[in-house]
DNA sequence: GTCTATATCTCGATAGAC
DNA sequence: GTCTATCGAGATATAGAC
């Protein structure tokens, strides 16, 4: 029977490669960048060899793709744990706290969604640009749908201004390499979201 | 006297070439952003043989520094234009309508200082995001100003929270491809400037 | 000052042994 | 499935004629 647990060997070594290299993906192309990352940086940090990468991806941008629908699959995660939390309003107040617990991260690197966005959206050829859309717009339904429950008026207005306020945050604490500016406009965030009343009645 | 005006002539055309070399690199870094853009696409937008680039402009980068430079430029420009209007709020408003003017283009390129930070920032070597950064800087200060005139309290954290929600805005109107995201955002930000009350007394 | 030709290098991708 | 060796494209930068 060894023929058996030998296969199944390989394939769960094959799918930890792949995995591995999807983790690495998300890590170092939010840390470098969709161009100055090289299929070896990748290869090197998922401690793959680098000939042996195009098994797993046909091309460079298949890669891009995976580490795009990463960071989808962390977002769905983090909105699941939220999830548990009773009150609308505490949740999007926890997403906020998440942000600023983010704040180095943010100043170093920026949003992993927002800079790939960026830099995905100069591509002439709109290969990948809708991918990293997605993400974003998985966050805007998500916080939308949060205040819909709230019952506030124009919830996908309120979302648009609340996703934009961490963009254009986690843009300035890395433009300025400051991780103050995430707390400050996050505590700005925070004090907004309280100060929105439901209106009375239907 | 043929050789005076032949010395001035080549100067005019050396300093002309210069100018659109620049003019050429603030336009398409902007539009490809800085990795996917080659000398040879800079020098045919300016209409200037590629080999010729490297007697203006010794590495790429110092092309990428005049382009951040050209940008800032352009921003002192806007800022005197504004500076005519008697009332700050007023210019503060200006500008918001500027913005949205540009809506077209944040959609398709996004903010030219602040994605050219977002890509910058992601080197490892910190050759350029100080320059990045400080065109951003730049315009804080000035927006900073416009409120520490109209006697508002904590006027740079007011200007840390607009020149953020233009960044935010311009990143989702360029992540979604939707110029309303521009007219909506930047419609809030207007309301928000009437809504600051400059507080009685001293 | 201007321009052509080319050296040099890096990276994505492939071929093919194991 | 795994890995090495290498091809070929395309980029920056330089050498040197004019």
């Amino acid at each position: 029977m060894s023929w058996v647990t030998d296969s199944v060997n390989r394939r769960v070594a094959a799918s930890q490669k792949r995995r591995r290299l999807t983790a690495a993906a998300a890590r170092v192309l939010h840390e470098q960048g969709v161009e100055r990352t090289t299929l070896a940086d990748i290869a090197r940090e998922a401690d793959v060899p680098v000939g042996n990468v195009y098994y797993y991806f046909k091309t460079k941008d298949d890669l891009v793709r995976a580490a795009l629908s990463e960071h989808g699959t962390h977002l769905g995660e983090l909105a699941e744990e939220l999830g548990r939390l009773a009150d609308p309003r505490g949740r999007l107040k926890a997403l906020v706290e998440a942000w600023i617990g983010q704040r180095d991260v943010a100043a170093r690197f920026g949003c992993p969604a927002g800079t790939l966005a960026v830099e995905l959206d100069k591509r002439a050829d709109g290969v990948l640009d809708a991918e990293a859309g997605a993400v974003i717009r998985q966050l805007l339904e998500w916080v939308g749908g949060q205040f819909r429950e709230l019952g506030l008026p124009d919830p996908d207005g309120l979302a648009l201004t609340l996703v934009a306020g961490y963009q254009g945050m986690s843009l300035l604490a890395n433009a300025l390499r400051d991780p103050d500016v995430m707390t400050r406009e996050g505590t700005r965030l925070l004090r907004w979201l309280d100060s929105l009343e439901v209106p009375a009645g239907g």
